[in-house]
DNA sequence: ATGGCCAATTTTATTGGA
């Protein structure tokens, strides 16, 4: 089973390039966040003719996240319970491929100290409380943007990152306490690093001067991860003509 | 062997991203 994760910023401005990524890479089921569409904009036709069902839960202007998947999708869950008051789409979940899937967009956070930062560490306590209450015996994938670096070694220029909201010992913490829980970074079963990054800011010639960070993460549950048997970046997909900023993040599992 | 922000909307500026 081919997984994949990967924050297209913006499903129409990303479409081609999203359908020929399907075609080329033919992969089982796909996370995608920043979608910036509400669901009735979102682009079944075109997905579906690529041989993909689409389960989405998507919003105007901002954040907006989906599952596809080659098989059947059920029990599809939208939102991250914990917050009546909260309103943003950063969070879907459903059953495929035999697995729970969840596609997850962090709250970027904007600058250490601001509301946005507060409504992101907020929003990692309860994605943590949310994943609490879940058997990591079950096969279980939570997939997507998370906004967080978790290492050192998840960034290309550390010194140059430091007090960024994506480096934040608080936010790291956070990250720390998924993996010490029994959420398996599956990227690190098979890859120790520098890299690879999964990110690359459109300023300052950040890809060609390979200033990258990993952000975007497949964390498996203990017993999905057993299954696991390769993790990559899809880096050529930051190349050419009107790229995401985020590179797709693919994993494959056995059986 | 990549390229000097990008996308959406409030649209010829502004906001948020990360």
């Amino acid at each position: 089973m081919k997984l994949v994760t990967w924050n297209v910023n913006s499903i129409r401005a990303r479409l081609d390039r999203c359908l020929a990524f399907l075609e080329r890479t033919r992969p089982d089921v796909v996370c995608l966040q920043e979608l910036k569409v509400p669901d009735a904009d979102f682009p079944f036709e075109a997905i579906h003719g690529c041989g993909y069902q689409a389960a989405v839960f998507g919003q105007r202007t901002y954040n907006g996240v989906a599952i596809l998947s080659r098989t059947a999708i059920e029990d599809v869950v939208r939102g991250l319970p914990g917050d009546p008051t909260d309103d943003q789409a950063r969070l879907i979940s459903a059953m495929t491929a035999g697995v729970r899937v969840v596609s997850v967009y962090v709250p970027n956070g904007q600058s250490v100290g601001s509301d946005k930062w507060a409504y992101k560490l907020a929003w990692l306590a309860r994605l943590l409380d949310w994943l609490g209450s879940i058997d990591r015996d079950d096969p279980v994938a939570v997939c997507g943007d998370f906004n967080v670096a978790p290492e050192e070694r998840d960034v290309a220029r550390p010194e140059e990152w430091a007090h960024s909201v994506l480096c934040h010992s608080d936010a790291r913490a956070m990250m720390l306490r998924l993996t010490q829980s029994g959420w398996v970074d599956t990227m690190r079963l098979h890859h120790q690093g520098p890299g690879p990054f999964s990110w690359w800011d459109y300023r300052m010639l950040a890809f060609p001067k390979g200033n990258g960070l990993r952000i975007d993460h497949i964390l498996a549950s203990s017993g999905l991860a057993e299954r696991c048997s390769a993790v990559w970046v899809d880096r050529d997909e930051r190349k050419g003509t009107k790229p995401s900023d985020h590179a797709p993040v693919i994993a494959e599992f056995g059986e």
